[in-house]
DNA sequence: CAATCCCGCCAGGCT
DNA sequence: AGCCTGGCGGGATTG
């Protein structure tokens, strides 16, 4: 409220750089995801979502496509889709688990390089079982799926972004890497042996699932332990685990910043919440902070946005899942970052320019305070 | 210069 | 024909 979008968007400055960090796929995607994700949505129109994101319906696929991969989102017919919710993710990635692991073992192992790697052999990508909801293309009707081999025809469901989404889930959900490069994805799931040229755009589109992926907070960008290659660990849902509780298996760790890497269209709304842990019961797991040299260490996101409809206090932190939010009683975790929030917040100027956005920033901001005040012991701080 | 990845042309497949 | 989808890769930005 006190805040008035438009005087933050375009003060006297007159930067106009663009910038393409604020329209990244990964930032729409977290707008998206924000102007979506409640309760009282049922269905989702792309046409809708494209204004009151205000950018052009063909972003709208991309994100789509992939959201529908890992079951926030279900086709629904043209131009609509029903919004599931972070609550059947963990459903789908199970179900993507067992499908990768059916038929092909693939099994990446870093450590040990010159294990066979490998893993879909068959040369252009694995059209496999498909197997996967809808996602196929056209009509909503009847639940006939018939299960034929829906096939030659779609030639071009092979490529879609929704499939390589998927598999590209499927390499971490079905081996034990942690950290994969883009290359080595492309590579993957791709036979080996092919033209740059491929490889280029295959590499492009990870780039664009990754960013989606990232923003939904299944995936977080890194780099390699040894090398500087940058690349992506998996952080929801780790495999099963069924029994053993706080298994070590699921990795929260502490993440440096390495300045300005992985901010990226962070603008202080990113982070989603998601409920990739399924847990409805383990909700507070354990996170910790690692410390680690003179970088901020920051405790990962636990889940605490889980279910921020029934958050306590009646406020929805919405996209803020308190990052750094130390659980419970933990004295010593510095909370505080080094960031300066206040004038990341202040000087951030919105890019889309309509009502719907407005009202999500201001909600942002809203929630921003609230919790800066409240977890970070910070004075009020005032924004604008 | 290399890594990213936005942008929008344009082809397919429906209405 | 017209609209919805969504591959694809040029080339602008960033790092």
């Amino acid at each position: 409220m006190a805040l008035s979008y438009t005087d933050i968007i375009d003060p006297p400055s007159r930067h106009h750089a663009y910038s393409r960090k604020q329209k990244s796929l990964g930032l729409l995607c977290t707008n998206f995801l924000t102007l979506y994700n409640r309760d009282d949505i049922d269905v989702i129109g792309l046409d809708d979502a494209a204004s009151k994101l205000g950018v052009e319906r063909r972003r709208i696929y991309d994100i789509v496509n992939v959201l529908e991969s890992v079951g926030v989102l279900a086709r629904k017919a043209k131009n609509k889709y029903s919004w599931k919710g972070f609550a059947s993710v963990p459903k789908t990635l199970q179900d993507l688990k067992e499908e990768g692991l059916r038929d092909n073992v693939s099994t990446i192992d870093r450590q040990s390089n010159n294990s066979a790697k490998v893993a879909n052999d068959d040369e252009d990508e694995d059209e496999d079982s498909d197997s996967n909801p809808n996602t196929g293309s056209q009509n909503e009707n009847s639940g006939i799926n018939k299960s034929t081999a829906v096939s030659r025809s779609d030639h071009r469901r092979e490529k879609s972004l929704g499939l390589l989404t998927q598999n590209f889930v499927k390499l971490f959900v079905c081996s034990n890497a942690n950290l994969i490069s883009l290359d080595e994805s492309a590579k993957l799931l791709l036979g080996d042996g092919h033209n740059s040229s491929i490889m280029r755009t295959k590499v492009r589109r990870l780039y664009d699932i990754a960013n989606v992926l990232s923003s939904l907070k299944l995936i977080e960008k890194t780099h390699t332990a040894d090398t500087r290659k940058p690349a992506f660990r998996w952080l929801g849902f780790r495999g099963k685990s069924e029994n053993g509780s706080g298994d070590p298996l699921a990795p929260f760790e502490s993440r440096k910043r390495t300045f300005g890497a992985d901010i990226t269209n962070t603008c202080f709304k990113r982070n989603k919440m998601d409920s990739s842990v399924d847990g409805d019961k383990s909700q507070n797991l354990k996170m910790q902070q690692i410390k680690d040299e003179n970088t901020v260490t920051v405790a990962e996101r636990g889940n605490f946005g889980q279910d921020l409809h029934q958050k306590s206090g009646s406020f929805q932190f919405g996209p803020f899942a308190p990052v750094s939010v130390a659980t419970a009683g933990n004295p010593e975790d510095e909370v505080t970052r080094i960031y300066d929030w206040e004038g990341l917040s202040s000087t951030f100027r919105p890019q889309y320019h309509n009502q719907a956005l407005r009202d999500l920033f201001s909600h942002y901001t809203e929630a921003w305070k609230l919790w800066y005040t409240e977890v970070a012991g910070k004075k009020p701080l005032h924004i604008s």
